[in-house]
RNA sequence: UGCCCGAUGGUGUAACUGGCAACACGUCUGGUUUUGGUCCAGAAGAGUCUAGGUUCGAGCCCUAGUCGGGCAACCA
């Protein structure tokens, strides 16, 4: 299956245009460019998988440039772990550039404007300087040393760089255009004293270039053709095109900055102030806790490169704003593991159970299939013994027809071994059961061959030999939050909603022996339950597995009620604009024509009830309706019946609707108009 | 009160740039199955924010509105 007729996401066809109008295949060139001040997310992704993906399309290089021009937040820590996170991803830079690589050019350039007169050094206070700026709806006024001279800005721009003056004392300004509609175009900062060391310059610098002066010039320097980055920075090209404006050189290749939403996943945040919040509070274990939305924290969590690169292709590019649901996450990673992860068998919530018709002290070998998804992927031996484990949701004492696992006098499977019947069970003084006494049937061993053993039964289930069994820890991981979008309220902290019951420890889970020579980063299957993964915890005779995701279960979701409460929980009270109630009419109205039977009745009733909340003022601008329109005329109509019922006096203009409505083709439309 | 974006089933995206609104997730049926998984078959669900206009024809173009987002850090 080639691509049929593949689209393209409008980023693609920019660039498509532009190779149209003339510009060389090799002259394309992108970058992926982080600020090391935090790990890279899922959001991150999309844009390496954008920004990589176009060079893996048009076969165009692709530099990593670490955007380092804050030395108060940025670490070596950051830079290694963006890095690993890359290239874990599987993907390759052509150049690993830093900002800082090109203090100096900028520096050069930066005396160059001023000599222009394009730029000025300006001490005022910060607070100062923020009030001339203005608002959005009115102008900022000059700042008093806007029109110093070319030599005493060059001086002072001279002594800022030696150190002569203290951090903050002074900053270098374009001259640009208090008057702006756009705020970012009123003589905006390009340099600001900072004494502290830099992760890679050191000491050797004490004034440090501002985002927007670094970032367009530095795809200057790499030659860029598309610098790619997130829609918060649109209003930030007028300045990105002016800064290159300044310096720019007709022989070379000019970049162009483009602007794409940024990703946003249901039930997390996504901003690295925000999640180094919940790393700082002590609310999750680190930025690789395996509920972080991070790079990290997902392959803790069990993801693979593949799952997430297949997410993030799945989600598209577009520029508007959207919260992908994290089920699609969900299907990436299970569509992925269940191709290749290794079948086993574990009980995470254990109740034993007790052949009684199976001799004492005998154990057997069985043979497990590793993927029945790969006829490549062989077996494994499972011991087998007298006395297992099962899960205990798996075995009712009475249960309906409903119900495909254990019950008294009832028969299932055990999974790769026989089918068994429940006989009895021992409760302690409680009444909790303590053991199930089954009997089997010893003839129908899996994989024998023999006629009880190709018998039908309703249900299979896992469990584990009690004997063979190897006691694991067991991290079970629910969301973050508890609300859709946390921290989209305006009134509300994202901390607010934190799930307080996101992490759950099984201590003492029973897994088959074949799981003790698990290695990092393998991937199981715990047939029936759901993927997992061994952790980075996990220390000689001590095993911990981090559940990456349940299987889909369709037999949950017929149980009554749902534990599962959070499932859309307060997302309701979202700031959403609310429609009024003459909108919803219209809405409801449009649709009108296509309904019959209960669903017209309802729909019909609904309008005449929104009518009630609605003025006439509001009803009269839709008699103009055009004809073709009926559902709508057919919806104003109703309302207008229910005005007229509530005591509204008849005009020209209602009457002159009603007219028309009475000769128009739509049978419904002259019923509605005949009631009145 | 200014400027700039955006609006297509519940969710995320498509629609050859004006020609019967498609795909994936999710949901629901049924079948297969030694995982209530996978797989297979099928279904429901939007007339594309609203109104007007251009056109033989509009989700795509024009006008006006509505709603949502962004913009006034010595952050990026």
């Amino acid at each position: 299956m080639t691509e049929a007729s593949e689209s393209l996401n409008f980023i693609e066809q920019i660039i498509e245009e532009d190779l149209a109008n003339g510009m060389s295949k090799d002259s394309l060139r992108f970058r992926f460019p982080p600020e090391p001040n935090g790990y890279l997310h899922i959001g991150h992704a999309a844009s390496i998988c954008l920004n990589f993906g176009l060079g893996e399309r048009y076969n165009a290089p692709v530099n990593l440039r670490f955007d380092d021009t804050n030395p108060a937040k940025e670490e070596q820590e950051y830079v290694d772990a963006i890095k690993n996170d890359i290239e874990w991803l599987g993907f390759q830079w052509a150049t690993e550039c830093y900002s800082s690589d090109y203090f100096q050019q900028l520096y050069d350039w930066a005396v160059e404007l001023i000599k222009n007169g394009k730029a000025y050094v300006d001490g005022q206070s910060s607070e100062a300087m923020a009030e001339q700026k203005g608002t959005p709806t009115t102008p900022g006024v000059a700042s008093p040393h806007r029109n110093q001279s070319v030599e005493e800005n060059l001086e002072l721009f001279e002594k800022m760089k030696n150190g002569e003056f203290e951090a903050g004392r002074y900053v270098l300004r374009a001259k640009i255009d208090m008057a702006s509609p756009n705020m970012l175009m009123r003589d905006p900062l390009l340099y600001r004293i900072i004494n502290k060391e830099h992760h890679r310059t050191g000491s050797e610098w004490c004034i440090y270039p501002m985002y927007d002066w670094a970032h367009g010039e530095s795809d200057y320097v790499e030659q860029v053709s598309h610098s790619i980055c997130t829609l918060e920075f649109k209003s930030h090209r007028e300045l990105y095109d002016w800064f290159l404006d300044q310096i720019y050189d007709s022989a070379k290749l000019r970049p162009k900055q483009r602007e794409f939403a940024r990703r946003n996943l249901s039930y997390t945040v996504m901003s690295k102030r925000k999640l180094l919040q919940l790393v700082q509070s002590g609310t999750v274990s680190g930025w690789d806790d395996p509920r972080m939305p991070t790079i990290s924290g997902l392959r803790r969590r069990g993801y693979t490169p593949e799952s997430i690169r297949k997410f993030s292709e799945v989600s598209g590019i577009t520029k508007r704003d959207s919260v992908t649901d994290v089920s699609l996450l969900e299907f990436c990673i299970r569509e992925d593991l269940n191709k290749t992860a290794t079948r086993v068998m574990g009980v995470v919530d254990p109740v034993k159970l007790i052949i009684t018709n199976y001799p004492e002290g005998k154990e057997e070998m069985l043979i497990a299939e590793n993927n029945p998804e790969d006829a490549n992927a062989g077996t494994h031996e499972v011991p087998f013994s007298k006395e297992v484990y099962i899960e205990k949701e798996d075995f009712k004492e009475e249960a309906g027809n409903k119900f495909f696992r254990l019950t008294l006098g009832n028969e299932v499977r055990l999974k790769n071994a026989y089918i068994i019947k429940g006989e009895s069970v021992v409760k302690d003084a409680d009444g909790n059961i303590t053991e199930i006494h089954c009997t089997a049937d010893l003839d129908s061993r899996s994989g024998s061959g023999t006629e009880a053993s190709l018998r039908k039964v309703k249900g299979t289930l896992h469990w584990v030999s009690i004997k063979h069994a190897v006691t694991a820890e067991v991290r079970e991981y629910d969301r973050l939050f508890l609300d859709e979008a946390p921290d989209a309220h305006e009134d509300k902290d994202f901390m607010e909603f934190v799930n307080p019951d996101s992490l759950k420890i099984i201590k003492e889970a029973y897994v088959e022996p074949f799981l003790k020579q698990a290695k990092l980063n393998d991937k199981f299957q715990f047939q029936r339950l759901g993927y997992f993964t061994l952790d980075k915890d996990t220390t000689e005779g001590n095993l911990i597995f981090n559940k990456t995701v349940g299987l889909r279960d369709s037999w949950a979701k017929q149980k009554p009620a749902q534990p599962q409460a959070q499932n859309k929980p307060a997302a309701n009270n979202q700031p959403q604009g609310q429609r009024s109630p003459i909108n919803e009419i219209q809405k409801i109205a449009k649709k009108y024509t296509n309904l019959s039977g209960a669903k017209l009745e309802a729909a019909r009733a609904d309008i005449a009830k929104l009518a009630e909340k609605v003025e006439y003022d509001e009803l009269e601008p839709l008699f103009n309706t055009a004809a073709k329109k009926v559902g709508t005329r057919i919806g104003v109509m109703i309302s207008l019946g229910v005005l007229l019922k509530n005591g509204l006096e008849r005009n020209d203009k209602i009457e002159a609707f009603i007219e028309a409505g009475l000769s128009d083709g739509n049978e419904l439309l002259v019923a509605e108009a005949q009631e009145l």
